[in-house]
RNA sequence: GGCGCGGUGGCGGAAUGGCUACGCAGCGGAUUGCAAAUCCGUCUAUACCGGUUCGAUUCCGGUCCGCGCCUCCA
């Protein structure tokens, strides 16, 4: 079965055709790094990396970009607020950014590139698109002409006159309509800025990803995703962009966006405040980023997750249950049930039941046991070893395993002499320390939790 | 105001014009000195009102409720 992806373009599920079979292109809009990303700006990377995992088993080449956006009004209040020099800000949240997905198995892209190293293309864009008619220089902004467009708007599905006529935006002095947007800016003297034909300044934030697009891949990208939220202005902005200066040929023939991650229903987002950042997350849960990962795989990329610490603990049980079956265990292939479920616009609220439905059969299946390694692997989970995994939760002072392997001795000498009230004593002293005792046919063994 | 999304069991969450997955929790059983873990079994749902249909949770219309975008936002 071939891979059908939902299209935000013609809202439709669509058969994926690369325009290089041999090669698949795809960009994601990565982070503006001036800060902790929290558990909804997590989604789309855990859900594009997912979609690679997935493309990589699929196709034989795939190149994977994901921007980070270093120059940026936000990033410049933060460094007049802490002081800070800008390059150090983005240096420090990017290195944290990199580390907090990777502990959600989410590896770093082929391809990060940052804005600042595309400064000379930027200018060069927009150069280009005020010679084609398409942008116009104003007050030292230089504005991307929406009119000049004719399709405007096809994305996101909104009417020129529709966005004029409710529009809630102030027109600035410098535009010659209201839905213009800023391809350049000019920057005060403490502001950065770069040299260029309109004057010291930095570009606006929609040109980044055209140039980033255009210099890594060509015109048209086979895959372009990123939160809902992104689909307008930011990546409307984008089409125009680039499609006016390149005679009209698409950015991307794919178009995929992942639904919100809420708390109580409502949208997870840095200006609500209700946020819980992944770094944090990771501390309250540590070593299971995997759970997290999972709990944010749990509803199809397209619903809302509605955020909760139940949900992680719920996703930390499977996860649980999937590492002792597989404790030792070599992947095999990945069997068809779960490829067709990811296959079907990343089911994977169906490709987690087919993995529960093979945990089952693995129960006493060795071959099964196998698939579901390789099945989990692709999902990007089960990738530790299930002592580490287990391990990860108490820290490493607080009892050391010889300890608790003279307990366990000790236990059993008092279960043989019958002192069950003693060996109860120990069992729950190592609870409250954050160890189960599991007694087999075999003796004792133990799990930390 | 414009455009859009969604309402499935105690909770999370798929799918489908006819029999509604899967997980968590619960319950019963096996196992255990008792537990834990594991295994087996099991209860509970398609917001409301109409329409189309032999038959709708699924298609259409309306109502109510929740949410989102239109401004920075993953």
């Amino acid at each position: 079965m071939s891979l059908k992806l939902y299209n935000t373009l013609n809202k439709r599920k669509e058969d994926f055709k690369p325009i290089n079979p041999d090669h698949v292109t795809l960009y994601v809009c990565g982070p503006t790094v001036y800060n902790y990303a929290h558990v909804g700006n997590a989604r789309p990377v855990v859900v594009f990396d997912l979609l690679v995992r997935l493309l990589r088993h699929d196709y034989k080449k795939v190149t994977y970009a994901r921007n980070i956006t270093d120059i940026d009004d936000k990033i410049i209040e933060a460094a007049q607020e802490s002081g800070d020099a800008i390059a150090d800000i983005t240096e420090k949240y990017a290195g944290i950014y990199e580390a907090d997905m990777a502990a959600l198995n989410a590896g770093p892209p082929d391809l990060t590139p940052k804005a600042t190293d595309y400064i000379a293309q930027m200018i060069g864009m927009t150069a280009a698109l005020i010679e084609k008619g398409h942008a116009y220089e104003k007050d030292g902004h230089v504005m991307f002409s929406v009119l000049s467009m004719s399709n405007y708007g096809e994305l996101s599905g909104r009417k020129l006159e529709d966005m004029i006529a409710g529009a809630r935006v102030d027109v600035a002095s410098y535009k010659n309509d209201a839905a213009d947007f800023i391809l350049w800016k000019p920057s005060n003297d403490d502001q950065p800025g770069w040299d260029s034909p309109w004057g010291r300044g930095r570009p606006g934030w929609h040109l980044e990803c055209s140039c980033m697009i255009e210099d890594n891949f060509g015109k048209t990208i086979d895959i372009h995703g990123g939160g809902l939220d992104l689909i307008f202005p930011h990546h409307e902005n984008e089409i125009a962009q680039s499609r006016c200066a390149h005679e009209g040929a698409p950015l991307a023939n794919y178009w995929m966006h992942n639904g919100y991650l809420t708390v109580d229903g409502e949208k997870m987002s840095k200006s609500l405040g209700n946020f819980v950042t992944v770094h944090d997350l990771l501390e309250e849960f540590p070593g299971k980023g995997e759970a997290i990962r999972m709990c944010l795989l749990s509803a199809h990329y397209r619903q809302p997750v509605d955020f909760s610490r139940d949900g992680i603990k719920q996703a930390q049980r499977q996860l649980d249950r999937w590492y002792r079956l597989t404790d030792g265990v070599e992947a095999g292939e990945v069997p068809e049930t779960i490829l067709v479920a990811l296959r079907d616009d990343l089911n994977t609220p169906k490709a987690i039941a087919e993995l529960n439905a093979l945990a089952k059969k693995a129960v006493n299946d060795d071959a099964a046991k196998k698939q579901l390694k390789a099945a989990a692997n692709l999902f990007g989970v089960l990738e530790k070893e299930k002592r580490e995994w287990f391990d990860a939760t108490v820290d490493e002072n607080a009892i050391s395993e010889n300890e608790i392997e003279k307990l366990i001795v000790e236990r059993a000498e008092a279960k043989m002499n019958k002192d069950f009230s003693r060996s109860d004593e120990i069992r729950n002293q190592l609870s409250e320390q954050g160890i189960s005792l599991l007694d087999g046919p075999d003796g004792t063994t133990w799990e930390k939790r």
